[in-house]
DNA sequence: CGCTGCGTTGAGACTACTCAATATCCGTGG
DNA sequence: CCACGGATATTGAGTAGTCTCAACGCAGCG
């Protein structure tokens, strides 16, 4: 499939392991069938759903999240052009978290056929597949050590840090900059806090100068401030050099 | 190998996917090389190890662990027997992570050249393994949401469930019952609250009738009192039947 | 028989929460 | 081009949940 979002996500596989042969990354992308466009804030996965594709998301932002029966709702995983949504439906019988879009998508759909197909004939695209679900799961760890041990300024500074790496390496952050469509409670419930005191703590990276977020867009104007205070070390992202 | 534990491991495996053959078993017992003792509260892996093994844990109860510079540790799993300790560090280069043991542990050793082959050559087992790895990851979710959403006591409840529920499975656990090794202060750092927090929720849930728990020996005595304040739904663990 | 680790209790402090009001931004239609 | 409505962000005030510190009891073990 001809589409810049796809090379992002060969890209993002090829920065975890650069012994992929033109054969293997034809086969990756010949996992791909048709695209859809979803609208913002929509469902593209329900919890219980028995899914019968993956989805790769090549543009927008998205996310995973679980809701409690009385409404409240933790997201647990964030998506960025480059990224599989739910790549672990596929050895997975039964999703057990939702995930929706959080800005308009364009989406490649992968046929649980075809990715049965391709696992058996290229071991090595297996295994690159499950180490892209093995790094979601790593992240997962992070965000885990953040709502468990970190204070809620700790937390939000790792965050920052981490979608600053990430998005980096797919192009759609430089110089400490990039676009961020989620709203303050949006975050809030990434991190596990309430929106009243997200807003509080970005009141003090700001007032500190060391990150600022005004009208979608995120400056991190202290990136060493960030990452002592986040304690970041990006080990868990697989990367073989970090970006700065 | 034969050894009670691997078949724990092959029993796991088999009521997640039931059409696994017998050639197919036979290639995964085959991973297995040299039997380890590990004695209580020893690392069995570190952060930034490069692993050339992955553990099977036969006996005993381990977890991995994430620390923080100031000494905070926030575990981020718990394992018991039948259960792969660090299969992910198969795919993923770097452990992001600490395994620890609570209890002297016997473990057996899955040589990362013998994974490569097994996967190559059945693309069912990798896929198997692949699905272990994602259970993992849908535990942390769960994890994530106790820690971010549900109050102490409800995070208390649902990790019981948890626990119950993989014990029962191997037979570890009935009757609602189960030997249960770790400290109050360990359980906190799997759920991220402070020791004598912890404290104050088993006495509530003691005083309920709920649950009661006395040197090593828990007991569950009111199973639907638990789910209920859970919110208790077992589809994470990817079962055919649930146990109860 | 005295450590030592674990569990329990109390008190006071602090982080983060809820509720509620107000301000700001942005898209839409008049 | 401006007025309006809705969503989002900000602020204040009071509160609930959880934390830290510190002391004490108990049990197992050397």
């Amino acid at each position: 499939m001809e589409e810049p979002g796809v090379d992002i996500w060969v890209r993002n596989i090829r920065r975890r392991d650069n012994t992929l042969t033109a054969d293997e990354e034809g086969a990756m992308r010949g996992v791909l069938s048709e695209l859809i466009e979803v609208p913002a804030d929509r469902d593209v996965v329900r919890e219980h759903d028995r899914q019968r594709h993956s989805h790769l998301l090549l543009e927008g932002w998205a996310g995973r999240y679980i809701t409690l029966a009385d409404g409240r709702r933790q997201i647990v995983g964030l998506h960025v052009p480059g990224d599989f949504v739910d790549l672990h439906s596929f050895p997975l019988q039964v999703m057990d978290h939702s995930v929706a879009t959080f800005t308009p998508c364009r989406i490649a759909m992968a046929p649980h056929e075809r990715l049965r197909v391709v696992t058996a004939s290229h071991p090595h695209v297996a295994r690159l597949l499950w180490l892209s679900t093995l790094i979601d799961a790593a992240i997962l760890r992070q965000w885990l050590v953040g709502s468990g041990k970190r204070t809620a300024l700790e937390q939000t500074a790792h965050l920052f840090c981490e979608l600053y790496v990430r998005l980096e390496l797919t192009g759609r952050a430089e110089q400490g900059r990039f676009a961020f469509p989620l709203s303050q409670s949006e975050v809030a419930d990434c991190l596990g806090i309430s929106a009243v005191h997200a807003n509080r703590v970005f009141q003090e990276l700001r007032s500190t100068e060391t990150l600022s977020w005004r009208g979608r867009q995120v400056e991190i104007r202290n990136w060493d401030a960030l990452t002592t205070i986040a304690e970041f070390d990006p080990t868990y992202l697989n990367l073989f050099d970090i970006p700065r």
